[in-house]
DNA sequence: TTATACTCTTATGTATACAAAAAACACAGG
DNA sequence: CCTGTGTTTTTTGTATACATAAGAGTATAA
């Protein structure tokens, strides 16, 4: 009952964390790209609220690495690099890799349905265009991995390796030809942690991200390609601002 | 000769960085303990400051995980408890281990030296009571490892790591028993990495985060028994507050 | 036309002000 | 002596103010 209490307390949120949240969200999924100046009076104004919420906001960003600071010129949005992506990817394989092996030792009975649930939803979903919720079942489907480690540093380092990679996951889902590869290897991973197979859940998981760093790659690439129309003649890019 | 100019500009830093890396370094050294309040107004008289690079130095421990936030009440350190430090432990350990193997790869001449020199300054300076001199040689030694990975993010990560157990660093060092021991391991990474034998250099780099875990455990164990004399009769910590 | 100096604007960095929540305190009543 | 209640104090959360640096624009001179 302390805990109900707690739950009422919980209602409040700190107005830096809400735009935190906002502009983080907004930065990942693209919303606002790499170069894009965040400026603190737009920023206020646009989300009704003073310049220091906005400020300590950008202060996580800027830890995160999502943002980087100009001296007295304030915060542009990233740009990652394909050498950025890459070194990422490779941490995030050992990473996934270990959660995995530790998934076969630890996940409990529960959980093993709930991976089992994910993996049956993305097959489901695997054929229709609602990338949106495909995208989320994959997510899901990490997740139980994650949680079915039991060790909380290890899913906060995974998530934020993820989330990384935000911006390009919803352009390689719609690579429809992956789909049913991709479903093929969330069942070998679901069966190796079944099995409590180490060896085979590795495999698998290496597998899993090879592909996708493949197709994030590419992604990219063509990204590039595209954002390459946009430079003028000098090469340098256009400036873009926040509204 | 554009470096030069930017070698002038980069002299400008702003206050909420300054403040941010006093306060980490005096969280991560312990002079800040678990559980102190980090009180605005007293921060800023300290610094000489106005509490707003405070709060933005704030936000960033915040994100770090080194400070938790209570709602209407402020910062207070966090503790680290054995399950997180276990936790970053088995993280940090597949992470090295990593390292390593990405070290026997594509380790260069120089920075192999490098990991020959820091090997040797350990060694003189093992019997001798310079604790602190021997904690940065060693810190020197696995930095060099990190350098010779050439992924930034995995750099990033480990130092991270790394840093969540500075408070201990100190305490189990002085356990000089054990140093014969890291001097013989470290012996062992090098000649590893210097053959390019992954193998070698993985159980090399897992025996020294092992041993560097049980020291550390012991180190915290022996640490909370001391906590525990300060607590009152009722169990509750007495507190404690930043001056 | 191009370069340069000067102004003017804009945005950041820091300090301060103000409202409201939480804690500390004091005091009355059992 | 304890307990509950009203009051004061402290501290946070947010907004605003002010100084200054960076950039944009403008006019002038070569």
């Amino acid at each position: 009952m302390s805990q109900d209490i707690n739950a009422v307390m919980n209602e409040y949120l700190p107005l830096r964390d809400v735009v935190f949240q906002t502009l983080r969200q907004a930065i990942l999924r693209g919303e606002l790209e790499p170069g894009e100046r965040l400026m603190e009076i737009h920023l206020a104004n646009r989300l009704g609220v003073s310049r220091t919420p906005i400020r300590e906001a950008i202060r996580k960003l800027e830890l995160e690495g999502l943002v980087v600071m100009i001296p007295r010129r304030g915060a542009i949005v990233a740009s990652i690099t394909e050498k950025d992506l890459k070194d990422v990817l490779e941490v995030r394989r050992t990473l996934e890799i270990m959660a995995g092996e530790m998934a076969c030792e630890r996940i409990t009975p529960e959980l093993l349905e709930q991976l089992k649930s994910a993996g049956e939803e993305f097959r489901r979903l695997k054929d229709t265009n609602d990338f949106t919720s495909l995208a989320e079942v994959d997510v899901k489907f990490h997740d139980v991995i994650y949680a079915a480690t039991d060790n909380q540093r290890l899913i906060t380092i995974l998530n934020n390796l993820r989330e990384q990679m935000y911006r390009y996951r919803l352009e390689y889902l719609k690579d429809t030809g992956s789909h049913e590869r991709l479903n093929t290897e969330h069942y070998e991973i679901y069966e190796a942690i079944r099995k409590g197979d180490k060896t085979s859940a590795s495999a698998a998981i290496g597998r899993h991200i090879d592909n996708q760093r493949d197709a994030i790659l590419a992604a990219i690439r063509e990204h590039e390609k595209e954002e390459n129309n946009k430079t003028d003649k000098n090469g340098k890019m256009k400036p873009r601002n926040a509204e």
